[in-house]
DNA sequence: ATTATTATTGAGATTCAATAGCAATAATAA
DNA sequence: TTATTATTGCTATTGAATCTCAATAATAAT
C-alpha cells in the first residue's frame, strides 16, 4: 500500500474528506525521501507552482504523524522538523554536536529493548527513538573532545568582532 | 562536586563571571530532581521570592547545558523542557501520546549499543537519549481518540496548578 | 444530477516561546 | 579604589505555530 491510499484508508476511518491539498502534500513529502521542515516543504511546493498555504500544511502534518505517515524528529535549531517514516526503514540518529551533521543508522538492538522494556512497565510502544549525541569522525579527529568549549568561544567571539567590523565599515 | 562548584570550574575555564543569579537558578533546578521548562522555573522561583528574569534564565540554560548540568528533553507541547543530569542516574523516558504522560526508566543495554554503534561509525558518543513512545498501561486500556487532547491537556497543566498550590501552602 | 451539510482551505491576525537591544548594575582585574 | 566589561532586567522584536473566518469544495442525502 503506498503513502496516498495508506492516509485515504486513515482518512476515511476518522470521518475526514480526502483532499487534493493533502494529497499533494504527501506526494511531495515521499518524493524527498528525507527529512524536511514545513519551510522547506513550502518552498519545494511552490517551485512546483503548488500553491497551498502553510496554514494548510500545519494542519496537514498532525494527520500525517497520527496515519503514522511521518514522525517528528528534533533538531537543535528551535523548530520542528520531520521525516517520512512509512515505507522507510526505521532508524536512528548520530548527532554532531560540532558541526550539527546528522548521521543515519539501522539497529535492530534498540528494537528489543524497546519490547523488554514496553513488557516491564506494561507500555504499549508504537515507536522508539534513540539518538546518539556527540562528536562525528572529522569532528572528534579535528578538535579533540576537549577543545570543543574553546572552539565555540573563539567561534562566538569571532561572530561579535565580525559583527563589528561590519559596524564600522557603515559610513 | 556539587552542581553549584561544577559550574562554577566551567564559569573560570570561559572566563565567564560568577553571579548570584546563575547560582540561584542552579539550586532551584537541583532541588526539582525533575523535568522543567522555563515558566515553571520562573514560578518556582518566584514563588520563593527569587526574582529572576525570564531573559537571564532564557540566557543561564545554554550554560547549564555546555557544562553538563541539564539537558534538553523533548515533550510534545510546543516548547522546550530541561531536566538535571549532573548527578543524576542517566534515564530515558517512555511517553503516552494519549495522556502525554512520562515514564522514567533506565536502562543499561541502552548503553551498550551506544558503544557498538559508536565504534562502529566512528563516532564519539557523549550522550544518547532513547524514548519510547506509546500508550501507557491506563490509556491503552480506555483508548479514547475524543479523550486524548483533553486528557492531555489535563496533565499538563497539572504542573503548574501543583507550582501554585505549593506556592499558597507557605505561611 | 441537484441540493444540503459541513469539513477544509487560504489569508491574515494572533499567540507565545525565545531572542535581541539597551541602559543600569555589579563582578573581576588592575 | 578605580576601570573594565560581563551580566542583569526591562522592553521590543522575531518567528514558528495556531486561530479566525469567509469562501470553497467534498461528501451525503434527495
Amino acid at each position: 500500500m503506498d503513502p496516498i491510499n495508506k492516509f485515504r484508508a486513515y482518512i476515511k476511518a476518522q470521518g475526514l474528506r480526502k483532499t487534493p491539498e493533502r494529497e499533494t502534500i504527501i506526494e511531495e513529502i515521499f518524493s524527498i525521501h528525507d527529512h524536511f521542515d514545513v519551510d522547506e516543504l513550502f518552498l519545494r511546493l511552490r517551485n512546483k507552482k503548488k500553491r497551498i498555504s502553510k496554514a494548510s500544511l500545519y494542519r496537514t502534518i498532525p494527520l500525517l504523524i497520527e496515519s503514522g505517515l511521518i514522525r517528528e524528529v528534533y533538531f537543535e535549531d528551535g523548530h520542528l522538523h520531520y521525516e517520512p517514516i512509512y515505507g522507510h526503514k526505521h532508524h536512528c540518529h548520530l548527532r554532531c554536536t560540532t558541526c550539527g551533521k546528522i548521521i543515519e543508522f539501522t539497529d535492530d538492538a534498540a528494537l528489543k529493548v524497546q519490547e523488554r522494556i514496553s513488557k516491564k512497565y506494561g507500555f504499549v510502544a508504537t515507536a522508539h527513538r534513540f539518538e546518539l549525541i556527540g562528536y562525528c569522525p572529522k569532528c572528534a579527529q579535528r578538535d579533540g573532545v576537549q577543545k570543543k568549549q574553546q572552539l565555540y568561544k573563539e567561534n562566538t567571539e569571532k561572530k561579535k568582532q565580525d559583527a563589528n567590523d561590519e559596524h564600522e565599515k557603515r559610513p
